[in-house]
RNA sequence: GGUCCCGUAGCUCAGCAGGAUAGAGCAGCGGUUUCCUAAACCGAAGGUCACAGGUUCGAAUCCUGUCGGGACCA
């Protein structure tokens, strides 16, 4: 139950009666029209521009228009106030039991309740992490991942039908450089005296087990191999270790990908898809030989001005062409994308959303342009960027670990302050602005840490049905109970503002989906949160205003009422962050 | 040299699809505990929304340019 949608809709009503009985022109636009909370509560429950938005086609004065749909307004039964201010905006003053539906719809279905229909289950694929699977996850991968997870539980939330899907690289240099580092633990792990590790391969110690095990399984026999012999027998073992620690790494924050798509499947035995892909767009023209104008400015000292094989970037809003080919004839990275790309439209997505790093926005409009090119127009893809995260300990930066060669991993930050806070904190920013994670601050018990405090106003909310349950000798109510309260009792501004709140959630989900940011929901979480610790200490003062009273257990079950939809929007809210609701804070 | 992101209170950041008097938190100031968890709350104070133009009935929000910070590319 969304009030602003329903009374978006009777907004539409009232302009189609004002339409037909000659007032306005008939078909104007009004896909401009909003019904969204007021900035001030004070001004009423709900506020539109109607008015505004469709003066100019209906060439009618604003304020005169919002007089005449207030006046439609007026005489619904849900209306009990539709008064004009400021440049033609209607405040609508909704009868309470508006409201109170609100919070029965939440009490009779708590995890449902701010689900949409929104996505009319269209499938979207949500690219993210990728990582390479040459280590561990460090915490700037963590960024991505839990993005990426909640952006993906917040889609399927609002209806739509959610692939979660990670790129392995498994096909480049870098797992090459990946399989020589594992042979070199090989040897040691066959005694052999190694020695500091290359400059060049990677040193961390995670690679040590790959050795020790490529050594159980193999004794000594790939030691005397050719490389062209051992390197694709132990990149293959190092691969799949690689990507078990990965998989290990992100369950430690709850994150799973339901497909793992190989770069090395598109060109593996008789397939190459990065060849059909090529031959297809240059049979659409798309693809052609040429030069490269010089980049502007200083010339890099390896700019060669040669003829290559080159995508039509340019055509689809990119600055420049871009290489297909490298020199030596092998397919560039951009190429195998494509490839990649093409595969997730011919598997019937026409929305795609990938979440990258933000070194890669350089690759943003490329991609946009492939994905427009092998879909025909008919696909979009939006990229999410993640900023880089700097990892603080009060204030101070944090030291790189050696374990992991030259950076900390996510794992040790997962496994020092916790899923929740790693989590929430992630979210508790825009993707595209930088962020600074101090692991002593998220460890705070206590409101400067947002974690907590929204955790904390659930586990309150979870505490008062534990009273509740003591004042009433046992008898706590039950959803019957609860369902059939009477919420009339529930009169005080503070109670109502929390009601309110809660009715906006529907709304704060689609709004969220929409634009893909997740973050919304986490900073609604905290505001709804803020309210009801309001509400709390307002009891103190007021004991009428308690939730649990020993001698009234009309107004104590409207209460818990209130409390239940609140507790369920919380549970809900924090859900599809990937967040735990706790029913008692430790 | 070019592309992308960012610039909002002393600090860290929100600001929903262009709307009303631009909001939180922190820090600082002043209050609230015989009372459902003070692990919390309330109040006052704090702003040239980087700058200059443009579009609009209306711009922090959209467009152009300049300056500043960051990421990336050849």
């Amino acid at each position: 139950m969304n009030i602003f949608g329903l009374f978006e809709r009777r907004v539409g009503e009232a302009l189609d009666r004002l339409a037909a009985a000659g007032r306005i022109p008939a078909g104007i636009d009004t896909s401009k029209v909003l019904v969204e909370p007021p900035r001030d509560s004070t001004h009423g429950d709900l506020a539109t521009n109607a008015a505004m938005a469709v003066a100019k086609a209906a060439k009618a004065n604003p304020r005169q228009l919002a007089d005449l749909i207030a006046e439609d307004l007026r005489t619904d039964p849900r209306v009990v106030g539709a008064s004009v201010a400021g440049p033609g905006f209607i405040n609508i003053r909704l009868a309470p039991h508006v409201l109170h539906d609100v919070v029965r719809a939440a009490l009779a279905d708590p995890a449902g309740y701010g689900r949409s229909g929104q996505g009319a289950g269209q499938a979207v694929n949500v690219e993210y992490v990728s990582a390479n699977p040459t280590g561990p996850m460090h915490v700037g991968h963590g960024r991505g991942a839990v993005f990426g997870d909640a952006l993906a539980n917040l889609l399927a939330f609002a209806g739509y039908d959610v692939t979660r899907e990670y790129y392995v690289n498994d096909a480049g240099a870098q797992v090459d450089v990946l399989a020589r580092s594992a042979f070199l633990r090989y040897r040691e792990a066959l005694g052999e005296a190694v020695g500091s590790i290359p400059e060049g391969l990677y040193p961390g110690d995670y690679l040590v087990p790959v050795g020790q095990a490529l050594a159980a399984q193999h004794g000594p026999a790939l030691r005397d191999m050719p490389e062209a012999e051992w390197l694709p027998l132990v990149r293959s073992v190092a691969i799949d270790a690689m990507m078990a620690m990965i998989r290990d790494d992100l369950a430690s924050l709850d994150i799973r990908h339901a497909v793992f798509f190989s770069e090395r499947s598109l060109t593996k035995g008789e397939a190459d898809k990065i060849g059909e892909t090529i031959a297809e767009l240059r049979a659409r023209g798309l693809v052609y030989e040429g030069r490269l104008p010089p980049p502007k400015g200083q010339l890099p000292e390896d700019w060669e001005d040669r003829e290559q094989t080159l995508f039509r970037a340019t055509e689809f809003g990119d600055d420049v062409d871009r290489p297909l080919l490298k020199s030596d004839g092998s397919y560039t990275y951009f190429a195998a994308d494509i490839a990649y790309h093409r595969s997730k439209f011919e598997r019937g997505f026409t929305s795609m959303i990938d979440v990258w790093g933000a070194d890669h926005g350089g690759y943003v409009k490329r991609m946009q342009a492939a994905v427009n090119a092998v879909s025909g127009g008919t696909a979009k893809l939006d990229v999410k960027l993640c900023q880089l995260v700097k990892l603080l300990r009060g204030g101070e930066p944090v030291k790189m670990s050696k374990r992991a060669g030259d950076f900390v991993t996510l794992r040790e930050v997962v496994d020092e302050v916790g899923r929740d806070p790693v989590r929430f904190m992630m979210l508790y920013r825009k993707n595209d602005a930088p962020l600074d994670f101090d692991l002593a601050k998220v460890l705070e018990q206590s409101k400067d840490n947002p974690v907590f405090y929204v955790q904390y106003a659930h586990a309150r909310c979870a505490s008062v049905f534990r009273q509740a349950g003591e004042a009433f000798a046992g008898r706590v109510p039950g959803s019957d109970a609860l369902a059939a309260a009477d919420l009339s009792v529930l009169t005080d501004e503070a109670e109502i503002e929390l009601e309110r709140r809660i009715a906006q959630y529907p709304r704060v989900v689609e709004a969220a989906a929409l634009a893909h940011e997740p973050h919304r929901i986490a900073f609604y979480l905290y505001e709804l949160s803020s309210v009801f610790h309001g509400l709390w200490n307002k009891g103190k003062d007021l004991p009428q205003l308690r939730f649990v009273k020993h001698d009234d257990e009309r107004s104590t079950v409207a209460r818990l009422a209130l409390l239940g939809a609140l507790k369920a929007v919380l549970a809900s809210g924090l859900g599809t962050l990937g967040v735990s609701a706790p029913d008692e804070m430790r």
